[in-house]
DNA sequence: GCCAACGTTGGC
DNA sequence: GCCAACGTTGGC
């Protein structure tokens, strides 16, 4: 089983709203790199941390369990939707999704400045400079040690 | 294939 | 709102 970290601005797609809902879709990825993570790395029963971006504290706010393997997404052939992409054929799509199944709410955000402050955590992709894909790989370790942060 | 212009992300 | 960083587009 491997685990990621998958970031949302919670003003578009918050944890609360995937307790809500349940089990859900991520849809919007308009990113190459992140779509063949999707596609080539995502496997079902895969735990990701759920990571609030562009907010007052952005951090982990929670975790999820990736529920199916990839599959098109519908809104990359809608005009009406945001992330609309009129260069994905639905013969032949160019944006995937994954459903995404909520676990729970840590019992505390762990924000980015703490996550930065630990040695432990220094490899991680989402402490890098400048990076920006909305999701990348966490090793079982650090996965551990965030835990233990809760 | 190069590269300038432009767009997006995302922390601050 | 600013700005760094990176991705995408499109002319040549």
């Amino acid at each position: 089983m491997q685990h990621w970290l998958v970031k949302s601005p919670p003003k578009r797609y918050s944890i609360d709203d995937l307790k809500a809902a349940g089990v859900d879709c991520w849809d919007g990825v308009r990113n190459y790199q992140v779509r063949n993570m999707l596609r080539d790395d995502f496997r079902t029963g895969d735990l990701a941390f759920f990571y609030h971006s562009e907010c007052p504290e952005p951090g982990i706010v929670g975790t999820m369990m990736i529920a199916s393997g990839a599959y098109p997404d519908p809104t990359a052939f809608d005009p009406k939707e945001k992330y609309f992409d009129p260069k994905s054929d639905p013969e032949s799509p160019r944006w995937l999704m994954v459903d995404v199944r909520y676990k729970r709410k840590l019992k505390r955000p762990i924000p980015l400045k703490e996550l930065r402050a630990h040695d432990e955590l220094t490899e991680m992709p989402l402490l890098r400079r400048g990076n920006r894909l909305s999701i990348t790989p966490v090793t079982p370790d650090q996965w551990a040690f965030i835990m233990s942060l809760e």
